[in-house]
DNA sequence: CAGAATGATACCCGCATGGTATCATTAACC
DNA sequence: GGTTAATGATACCATGCGGGTATCATTCTG
């Protein structure tokens, strides 16, 4: 199991490098080798981030991408809401409306339990302590 | 992200469902509908659960299987172990031997003890507690 | 207008997950 | 001893998805 999907691993690099650069713009020519990754696919990322407004991007010559907002104000919980969807750990294996013990299924509630305290810790980790 | 996979559910259900039934064995035909699932599924999960030593078997007519420790002794991170593989959130997305940054690495860092954090709730879950 | 950058989309591929089928083995019961 | 009811072992299949590439459109600078 992975907490964290690739998608994700390369945002927080990206971000991160960012952040210390302090440059008005960051093209992703200027990123792929930090990052370490190929310049299509970390493209595809950023304009996720984009659309998300973790990342505001600039078009045409000189352009590139810029953080939107402190580096301590983007968590780790965003970027994995943004590139791999809400955290559900407690998808029941059925559908909700199947299921007709759903309610009352421990091994669910439980789980619940452990999912909010999870997501709490990865509220915690922002950009900022990464940099 | 699924905290649990359909293996470990299933076998939470037939383990909680033996652990009730408080019989000297229990077949997989007995247990099938119950849990929800076909016959020659659940038999596979629980051959595993045989190999890891977490139920015994009885093969032949009237046979099955039944648990080989209390209920509060099995606990969900077994299952998950058994079932889907150690539990490693901080993978490094590259091979350790390729990553230099890997020693240094501040969201690994962040995501073990997140991990670490993780594995005492799931190993705090036993089937005593579900049944 | 040319060139450098992002925006949007479509496509592809390998593999893990989830599930089925088949045959072998063992034990109970008549 | 033969039949039947159970598990053991294994091979097979199918579909989705994570991860990655390719292509064309758009926008800005100079
Ligand atoms: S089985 Fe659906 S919630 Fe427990
Ligand atoms: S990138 Fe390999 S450990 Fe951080």
């Amino acid at each position: 199991m992975k907490l964290i999907n690739r998608d994700v691993d390369y945002a927080a690099r990206a971000l991160t490098f960012m952040a210390r650069a302090n440059k008005p713009t960051v093209s992703v020519a200027q990123m792929q080798e930090q990052v370490g990754v190929s310049g299509p696919f970390l493209r595809k990322i950023m304009q996720k981030l984009h659309k998300a407004g973790i990342v505001h991007a600039v078009k045409g010559k000189g352009g590139g991408f810029a953080m939107a907002r402190n580096p301590d104000k983007v968590t780790l919980k965003q970027l994995m809401e943004v590139l791999q969807g809400p955290l559900r750990l407690n998808d029941c294996v059925f559908g909700e409306k199947i299921c007709q013990r759903h309610a009352a299924c421990v091994l669910r509630h439980k789980i619940a339990g452990i999912e909010s305290r999870l997501l709490a810790e990865v509220a915690a980790v922002t950009i900022k302590d990464l940099a």
